[in-house]
DNA sequence: AGCGACGTCACCCTCGCGGGTGACCCGGAT
DNA sequence: ATCCGGGTCACCCGCGAGGGTGACGTCGCT
């Protein structure tokens, strides 16, 4: 029986260094690579790989997007999460999404392997450095839906960000102005913000919007 | 006479990975890495790097700063900067800091071998794909101070994107709230946007704000 | 049948935002 | 000496944004 990681990075110069990587380590047989969310999707159910290394940026199917789909599908699926130092709350996220773990993409040569190998004993990883980010974990998990952005809610935030008015919006989606503002206000009180200028940056650093 | 390479980029997985590469290239001898834009700068007056290759996204000094800074205190170093696909506006400032070229980070392994070669011959980098995105490159080098963004108009859009009021902003710079609405004003026209929350949207694709 | 989440729309009210304009000071370039 | 870019501050004005509240419909779950 083969074991075979699977690689997701958008950049593939990325990709070819955790490929050089991930094949030193001992017991991995085979290493794939995938440039897109959507391509680890299509290709999972026939290759079947026993642990995906996943960047959460992408273009795209972002990272989160494309964990939480395939784990809904493929609920034996392990995911890594690649994440930039920065990015706590896409950490929490994608730990919420299903991801069996996640690694800083500035760690080292050894700690990477080390994590792979881990990973493919059926150990979920924590990064130390982060772990306190993690506390909330389970109430990410049974977080009430109250907490999450809908449909609608993302498309106001996606609208905001293109700098539109609450009525632009609006025409845009066929909706009052009032029903924006109905959104936008609930929208504001889930992400914990006053106006649409803290929400268009707070959706900007959670990737929610691109 | 050794030639040297410098990668700067702050995600160890990427610096590997294109030391790989590049330690590949004939007539490449040595391949260092740095961390940061900081780094460069302190390690460039001894080491005298031959060229150097750097993310634009970094955390603290971004590479469009370490560039300009670099260039300015020595005319002669060869900076390429590594650049994601999506945005074309980090490009073409780059270029306006200083760059000698620019690399997608999904270039293949034989495109970046390619052009580091090329570099070192002292020629300057144009992704074809991207040509038309610095067909204005004379226009930003000459572009008339009324379009950059000043400091005072950059700590303005910062604080915007930090989700502050002009009042909030004005008692953190020890200013008036009218004098950071004069502020705002001046920057939207430069941006050309009409509120807070176009600017802080163009800032995060701009890179100007994190 | 009841409940809760979601979506839709409306009304009111307050306040900050953004635009226009004018003014003064400073420093560097011509 | 003059001009211009930048910084600072002030006033007025209109409008959109954001908050509060209430309402009604549709789901899906229990």
């Amino acid at each position: 029986m083969t074991t075979t990681v699977l690689i997701c990075d958008d950049h593939r110069i990325v990709r070819e260094g955790l490929r050089q990587i991930v094949a030193g380590v001992p017991g991995v047989d085979r290493v794939e690579t995938a440039a897109s969310g959507e391509e680890v999707l299509a290709r999972f159910p026939h290759e079947r790989p026993d642990l995906i290394l996943m960047d959460v940026r992408m273009p795209g199917l972002g990272g989160l997007e494309a964990t939480r789909r395939l784990v809904s599908d493929n609920p034996d699926a392990k995911v890594i999460m690649l994440t930039a130092a920065d990015d706590r709350d896409q950490v929490a996220a994608a730990v919420s999404h299903g991801a069996r773990g996640y690694l800083l993409k500035d760690v080292s040569h050894e700690e990477l392997c080390a994590a792979v190998a881990h990973a493919l004993q059926g150990l979920d990883l924590v990064e130390p450095s982060l772990r306190r980010a993690l506390a909330g974990r389970e109430q990410l998990r049974t977080m009430p839906p109250g907490t999450q952005l809908t449909e609608r809610e993302l498309q106001v935030l996606t609208g905001m960000s293109q700098g539109k008015s609450n009525n632009q919006i609006g025409r845009d989606l066929y909706l009052s102005e009032d029903t924006v503002k109905t959104h936008a206000r609930r929208l504001f009180r889930k992400l914990g913000v006053n106006d649409r200028a803290q929400a268009v940056a707070l959706g900007f650093r959670r990737g929610l919007v691109t």
